[in-house]
DNA sequence: ATACAGTGTGCTGTATACAGCATTCAGTAT
DNA sequence: ATACTGAATGCTGTATACAGCACACTGTAT
């Protein structure tokens, strides 16, 4: 951990600081992005800031930035832990996230759909082909839909919806690496691409809408849960 | 703060212990509710901490716990600060609520709502009776939302749409006590029932977000903001 | 008068210490 | 063998200490 902070002194190099607790954060979610921590997984303060080379202290603030973003829970005298997954939570949040979505299209001006709608149609285009390299395909899908929600000026908006995705990659990684899955994916891309060049909004938040659905019947299924509610 | 705890050791007693840090948030958003806070106001932990009676680490976590709600902000270096309020922020913030409230009230069973729908009626009703309290009248719109939403099984959602509402309340502040103003939402409440009372849920969601544009409009009023977006 | 550099002060961010709590283990009674 | 009680241990939540930073003020140069 200290060994990733910039050199203080070097020169013509813009010294950014950020908190350490910032810093934790950070390193926390890559970490649980390779599945180094499972879910219910008790967290031991002492344990784990030895290992990142800190205090306790902003160990601490980490943790209770990341509560409020659904990772972390907190009991008191028992301390930290990662949440645990459920269907049902999934379900929650996907349905959360396809609203602010679909609200975050319809905020976008016209024009600046109408700009970028080749683009994103050319890109999905370029997802489906077979070179592409599958550690691109597995950053394409929230790069894909961060540009289809560009024009949206509501920033609490964009804040939230970022938010909650970060809670949503813990059930996401499950299918990472499925190409069929994520071809699949593209095609709905496509779909929502092609309404956007026809300037069919409704027809492309309905699309849009049923993107998230499909995906989260596919993640569903991995995980093993049932269809109904 | 300490005056508050719950004494050790008494007979019959459920002792419910919680972190300070989550005492410490409920005190301050109770002061931040009666003005004691102003937006922008740079908050001086050593001080805060030493009116409090506690010392600054739980007061730091609190304070954190309550940045992810958009109450508090800080910057490495000059600490935490209350959120500033613009109108911008406002009208980001009710676009996501009523769009978020609408969504609950469409996944509320049907049945749920055919049920509640005279007690919401006779609630809004009752409110515009002139001979009701004005301190009660303050809390009646987030309870007759509660009520409103109270079937919605999303648990991730309904935490959301509370957590919200906590930011919001910064800014419906400027207009509490202003009956005219309440009574106005009183009748808007009424036609969201009515429509439930006729087992028409789109004509609920469009009523619903009426209600929330025009509380919108009310309260850009009296921060004397421009209407333009 | 204005601009710049140095110093002092108060505050912030983090490390460490300590008291209390939760859990586990050992001993005793039935 | 099982249940209960008390002690030990590890961990959590909070208090305190300390180093570094941000800002205000003072003195000096132009």
């Amino acid at each position: 951990m200290r060994d990733e902070q910039c050199e203080k002194g070097d020169i013509g190099m813009a010294i950014e600081r950020r908190p350490l607790r910032e810093q934790i954060k950070d390193v926390l979610l890559e970490r649980l992005g390779r599945g180094e921590f499972n879910p219910d997984q008790p967290i031991n303060e002492v344990h784990l800031a030895a290992d990142l080379g800190v205090s306790r202290t902003p160990l601490r603030e980490a943790l209770i930035g990341l509560e409020r973003e659904g990772i972390i829970i907190s009991e008191r005298g028992k301390g930290f832990r990662f949440a645990p997954m459920s269907p049902q939570e999934f379900r929650d949040l996907t349905t959360i996230v396809a609203t602010l979505e679909s609200l975050a299209l319809e905020l976008s001006p016209p024009e600046h759909l109408k700009r970028i709608a080749p683009e994103l149609l050319e890109e999905a285009h370029a997802f489906s082909a077979p070179q592409a390299e599958l550690s691109v395909i597995e950053r394409y899908d929230d790069e894909w839909h961060d540009r289809l929600l560009s024009g949206c000026r509501n920033d609490r908006l964009m804040d939230l919806i970022t938010t909650l995705k970060l809670t949503m990659h813990r059930y996401e990684r499950v299918v990472v690496g499925d190409r069929q899955v994520l071809e699949r994916s593209a095609a709905e891309h496509e779909k929502i691409a092609e309404c956007l060049v026809g300037a069919d909004l409704p027809g492309a938040v309905a699309a849009l809408k049923a993107n998230w659905e499909s995906g989260m019947h596919r993640i569903l299924e991995k995980l093993g849960a049932p269809e109904g509610a």
